[in-house]
RNA sequence: GGGCGCGUAGCUCAGUGGAAGAGCACUCGCCUUACAAGCGAGGGGUCGCUGGUUCGAUCCCAGCCGCGCCCA
């Protein structure tokens, strides 16, 4: 090797000495890395080879969206399972794509045409659509460069998108199988209507706030003459316009003289009769209440009961239509002018503001949604609710965390009728045509629509769940029967937040059950739902724009790396549980990677190698650390396995930084330094478990493993190596004794250091000592590790002890500080002690002096107190002798 | 209004019917040649309140207080 060679070609010699960069800068690293990984083929499935399948198809990104935290927090750990698998030798397929976002798409080309100064209506149909295609292609799905950034290993060959023509086959297909099973149908019905979007909203799309508004009451009824009179009280004034009853309760003894009366509405001179209705509550206000049917569901329904006529008073834009002076008034506009002209007349008898009250908003704009009366498709849910509740009823598919199925059976219970028909262009168009004599026919995907003079086909399109619904299966080629779609369907594991069990979830399980009822392999689109939570800030808060506390994950991965990112995310993943996270703790995940990068690059100066031949003859910090490991990936396996992810993140944090760098490293250092074969068995052990720990790892921080993994094993990528979990557990490196001999060795050091700290001696200062007791406690042998880690010399001649510590298990430790020591800091010190093992004798004693303690309590508790007492008292006596033997102050 | 969940260290969260934990923050001492993105040592909690069950409750039960979410 030349002075001259670069770092770049040294790092690429396969030469066990490889030298990693002293420092780890993730933004060097990692996007090469995913290009290497994308062009390996790596991230394919279905490569022939018979192997277990696993699939996760994605949650579909929205095309207009960007990365946010929470896809990151989901993409972490759906990466982190699939990593997982194909590492374990499954056919590992997660499979990726998009929605096309209906109402958020065409609102995004509306506005870029609104800055031309144009319409979708100056383009028409045909030009909006090509016109979003054109958008799509251009500036649609950055997500998807997003998610390379963030490293998810999907199977981008097998990309799709719900408007693809596959896909859009597949929800023809299911609107025609439902259609001719009566599963869906056309009626007039109160739906959500967005007066901004122009579409209706399905119920789970509309978001209801606690909003400041007024509650007037209102006198109906002639003037004079001694009519009928009763007082109504209202949200929405405006209404009035379209009333066409009052109702009360039928046992109302206040109005049942009135029932079937009418009486006069004001500001229209219309007569509307008084009905009674059980629904009404006597309760609330006045105990009648104005019937609005084309304005309010509960309304409608009292209409239906009643055969009462129903009149739109508004338009599409929420603009009133009603004859007369608030004609053209938008709804807030006429609502204040209605009051005033009722108040004119004296028809106000209360009002009351603030009123606080529940009102439903557009969840893509936030406009107040106009309950409106209108022609709309629906599915009727029945059936299909029934049976995604049986599912998990069954234990056909599995939700955890499993507290969380009951949300979903609140939900798929109790589920309306669904509007799926929406008044957009941009989806896929409801495939029924009208003909010239009233005709409607439902066209499958194969069939010709169809044509000639006065057939006209529905101008609307679908729900965009309509078609997410679908996709577990049409991605995977349905409705033709495919090699894919056999492989892998049920699909394995649906990972998801719980807020979107409603929206989603459901709607997958009526598809899939429905259309997959004949597979042979199970229906259910999959076996298991693991639900996460929703990503929130570091005091958690929800993240939102309004509140500011938004952060954009590809700032922190510039910053810190997507390794840190990750790491963060899949350390705070507590199955259905929100997940707080602040950049500190990206920062602490970036610490960690950098440990690793550290601790390899340590190892690799050191000549540490995963290959070649185990030896034999191995120190007891190599067996402990062994065993540690045997146990620590049992642990994480199980936990992984679990979904819990969390636990395995942290499992292994701790194993890495506090047992390997933290110890065994140390320990491993005069061993090295030594040389010989203990330095060849250290090396190769060091090799080893950097190697097991940088698989478990891979799955949660793919890129800094992997990187790392290859210069210690010289391998093609940690993403093939072998998940570690069976290789380990048949290595039969379990060993307890190393662990208790270990372990004792640590408390020797620890007490050691505390020594020293208290008395002020620093970190660089070696200290003479006499070591005593090491083979009575078991640590025959260690002595020039315990003088490595603590920092002890070698008594000299002039050796003069000045403390002595006695540490639990017979070790005695003599040490010239070489001058006075702080008695009071050793006294304070040893009476601390002193005290917690009193406290813990005493509370022992209690026990053991409590007659229903022994005789109730089971065996192995009671034995367990016993040997804590014992275990105190060794101790009492230790430290009274140690502050015995101190010098008087 | 109905339902669900949560109150544990300064902050964010784990946890268990039988000795209170982590990360970050904090204090003290250290550039101890893998790492100052670090090392060593340390302080800090009547586990929301009140009752009950139990030999024993932070954990189980009831009520209360405070917060959050979902649904109407």
């Amino acid at each position: 090797m030349t002075a001259k060679q670069n770092p770049a070609e040294t790092a690429a010699t396969p030469d066990s000495r490889i030298e990693l960069p002293a420092q780890y800068t993730p933004a060097a690293v990692e996007q090469p890395i995913y290009q290497r990984w994308e062009e390996s083929g790596r991230f394919r499935a279905g490569d022939g080879v018979d192997r277990p399948p696993f699939c996760i198809v994605i949650p579909p990104p929205n095309v207009t969206g960007s990365l946010h935290l929470g896809h990151a927090f989901e993409h972490t750990l759906m990466d982190a399972l699939t990593r997982r698998r194909r590492m374990q030798g499954y056919d590992a397929l997660w499979l990726p794509g998009m929605d096309h976002a209906g109402i958020a798409t065409q609102n995004v080309v509306e506005r870029q045409l609104a800055g031309e100064g144009l319409s979708r209506h100056d383009l028409g149909r045909e030009k909006f659509v090509e016109r979003v295609w054109q958008w799509k292609a251009e500036s649609g799905g950055k997500i998807l460069g997003q998610m390379r950034r963030l490293g998810d290993s999907v199977d981008w060959s097998r990309e799709r998108f719900t408007m693809d023509e596959g896909l859009s086959r597949a929800v023809l297909t299911m609107f025609k199988r439902w259609y001719d099973d009566g599963l869906i149908y056309q009626a007039e019905r109160i739906i959500n209507w967005c007066p901004r979007c122009l579409t209706a909203l399905s119920d789970i799309e509309v978001e209801h706030t606690e909003d400041d508004g007024e509650l007037i009451s209102i006198r109906y009824g002639s003037d004079g003459e001694g009519g009928a009179q009763i007082v109504v009280a209202t949200t929405r004034a405006e209404t009035m316009l379209g009333d066409t009853a009052v109702a009360v309760h039928p046992d109302d003894e206040r109005y049942r003289h009135l029932i079937g009366k009418e009486i006069e509405l004001p500001l229209t001179g219309r007569r509307i009769p008084i009905v009674a209705d059980e629904h009404v509550d006597p309760e609330f206000g006045s105990g009648a209440v104005k019937v609005t049917p084309a304005h309010d569901p509960n309304d409608f329904e009292i209409g239906r009961r009643h055969d009462l006529p129903s009149i739109t008073v508004m338009d599409d834009h929420a603009v009133i239509t009603a004859h007369g002076p608030f004609q053209g008034q938008d709804r807030f506009e006429a609502r204040p002018a209605i009051v005033a002209a009722l108040r004119e007349q004296q028809r106000i008898v209360k009002e009351v503001r603030p009123y606080v009250h529940s009102v439903g908003h557009c969840s893509r704009c936030k406009t107040t949604v106009e309950p409106r009366l209108s022609l709309q498709w629906f599915v009727k849910v029945g059936p299909l609710a029934k049976a995604a509740g049986d599912a998990v009823r069954d234990g056909r598919v599995e939700v955890h965390p499993p507290e969380l199925a009951k949300r979903y059976f609140d939900w798929v219970d109790n589920m309306h009728d669904w509007c799926i028909s929406r008044q957009l262009w941009w989806g896929h168009r409801i495939p029924v045509w009208y003909g010239p004599n009233g005709e409607t026919v439902c066209v499958g995907p194969d069939e010709e629509a169809p044509s000639g003079e006065g057939w006209r086909q529905d101008p609307d399109v679908l729900d965009t769940w309509f078609s997410s619904g679908l996709w577990p299966f049409s991605t995977l080629g349905w409705p033709d029967d495919t090699e894919d779609l056999r492989r892998f369907y049920p699909t394995s594991v649906l990972v998801t937040g719980y807020d979107i069990l409603f929206f989603w979830v459901a709607r997958m399980m009526m598809f899939g059950l429905y259309a997959m009822s004949d597979n042979p392999a199970g229906a259910e689109p999959f076996k298991t739902i693991a639900l996460h939570g929703m990503v929130r800030d570091q005091f958690g808060k929800k993240m939102s724009k309004s509140f500011g506390n938004t952060v954009d994950p590809l700032d922190w991965m510039d910053r810190y790396g997507s390794d840190a990112v990750r790491f963060t995310l899949a350390r705070g993943a507590n199955p259905g549980v929100d997940m707080p996270i602040g950049e500190e703790w990206v920062q602490g995940s970036r610490n960690f990677c950098n440990k690793l990068w550290n601790a390899t690059r340590f190892a690799l100066l050191n000549g540490a190698t995963a290959a070649g031949p185990r030896p034999a003859e191995l120190s007891a910090a190599d067996r402990w650390i062994l065993s540690r490991l045997t146990r620590v990936t049992a642990e994480t396996d199980g936990f992984f396995e679990e979904y819990e992810f969390a636990k395995a993140c942290e499992t292994l944090y701790h194993f890495a930084w506090d047992d390997v760098c933290d110890w065994y490293l140390e320990l491993s250092k005069p061993v090295l330094t030594a040389g010989g074969a203990a330095a060849d068995a250290t090396r190769r052990v060091l090799g080893e478990v950097l190697d097991a720990l940088l698989r478990l790892l891979h799955p949660v921080i793919p890129f800094v493993t992997d990187e790392l993994w290859r210069a210690l094993t010289h391998g093609e990528s940690v993403m093939t190596a072998a998940w570690p979990a069976d290789d380990v557990r048949s290595a039969g490196w379990a060993d307890e004794a190393a662990e208790a001999e270990i372990a004792a060795l640590q408390r020797v050091v620890t007490e050691v250091r505390r020594f020293r700290s208290d008395q002020g001696v620093k970190p660089n200062q070696r200290v003479a000592a006499r070591i005593g007791g090491l083979d009575a406690a078991g640590l025959a042998g260690h002595e020039a590790l315990i003088r490595s880690l603590a920092r002890l010399d070698q008594p000299a001649d002039d050796f003069a002890a000045t403390a002595t510590l006695a540490v639990s298990g017979a070790v005695n430790v003599e040490l010239d500080t070489r001058g006075t020591i702080d008695v009071a800091a050793e006294r304070a010190r040893l009476s601390k002690d002193l005290a917690a093992a009193e406290k813990e004798a005493a509370q022992c004693r209690g026990k053991l002096g409590n007659e229903s303690f022994l005789a109730k309590a089971p065996e192995p508790v009671v034995t367990k107190v016993r040997d804590r007492l014992a275990a105190a008292e060794a101790e009492i006596a230790r430290l009274a002798a140690q502050l015995d033997a101190l010098p008087r102050a």
